[in-house]
DNA sequence: TTTACTATTGCAACCCAATTGCAATAATAT
DNA sequence: ATATTATTGCAATTGGGTTGCAATAGTAAA
């Protein structure tokens, strides 16, 4: 038994992660939304959605929780590899890179996850 | 000329860090100087403190800003490396890694500076 | 040391991302 | 169709952080 609905505003969310790959904040789909759905909806279909594994997420440089497509998960807490997440100083555009980045073993240290963020220009800028 | 002045608040917050190698949050100092001094008082002393290079930041996996002692920068704008930082998920307690971490060259991006938050447990834990 | 200058502080109000409680609404199973 | 309950909207709230401004207190020069 699938307890998950599939409302007009859940599909409006998923149409629009299926048309990008970059990272978005709540805020830029608040925003987006802004006559389509309550600003309490958009956190919480993205909190739902990151929960099922359709998004994951991830802090920016600004604190600000961005979210995209997959369940890749940015931070890794099994295999020991997480891929970063790159955000455009220029163009604020955030998106994940397909690399994997080695997480270091630190004497005294267990480390469980990780999280990469690079700040830049992205290839448009 | 020195235009910054050694007030018994800052004293009290350079004490703190000078016994601690930890990474704290404002809300962290805020608490514990409750009876020392303002709110605002601390969030601008750190702000001044990490200006002047004698404390640096970064975000923790909660998107709190937290200080820690030295310049090195959590981030590296120049030199192609910076350090790690690393967070307790049982005590809480964070701090630099004293290691240093590569940033790889990603095709089409220029990548200027990079944070890195390992998630784990201490040696205390 | 006294005075003048201005960096620093305290306070109150404010900003903004995010969360919560609750009643109303709308998917879904039967 | 109908009952069940996941989902939504709305308003209020939380919490980290900031801002404006008058009062205070370091510091340099007289």
């Amino acid at each position: 038994m699938n307890n998950s609905r599939k409302t007009k505003t859940v599909q409006l969310v998923l149409d629009l992660f299926n048309n990008t790959d970059n990272a978005l904040s709540a805020v830029e789909l608040v925003s987006v939304f802004s006559d389509k759905m309550n600003k309490t909806t958009v956190y919480r279909i993205l909190e739902r959605l990151e929960e099922s594994g359709t998004l994951h997420s991830f802090l920016d440089k600004d604190g600000l929780k961005r979210y995209a497509k997959g369940n890749q998960g940015s931070a890794s807490s099994k295999s020991g590899n997480a891929h970063p997440h790159f955000i455009c100083q220029e163009c604020g555009i955030s998106s994940c890179l397909p690399v994997e980045v080695a997480t270091p073993s630190i004497p005294n240290y267990t480390i469980n996850n990780s999280e990469h963020l690079y700040i830049g220009k992205c290839n448009e800028c």
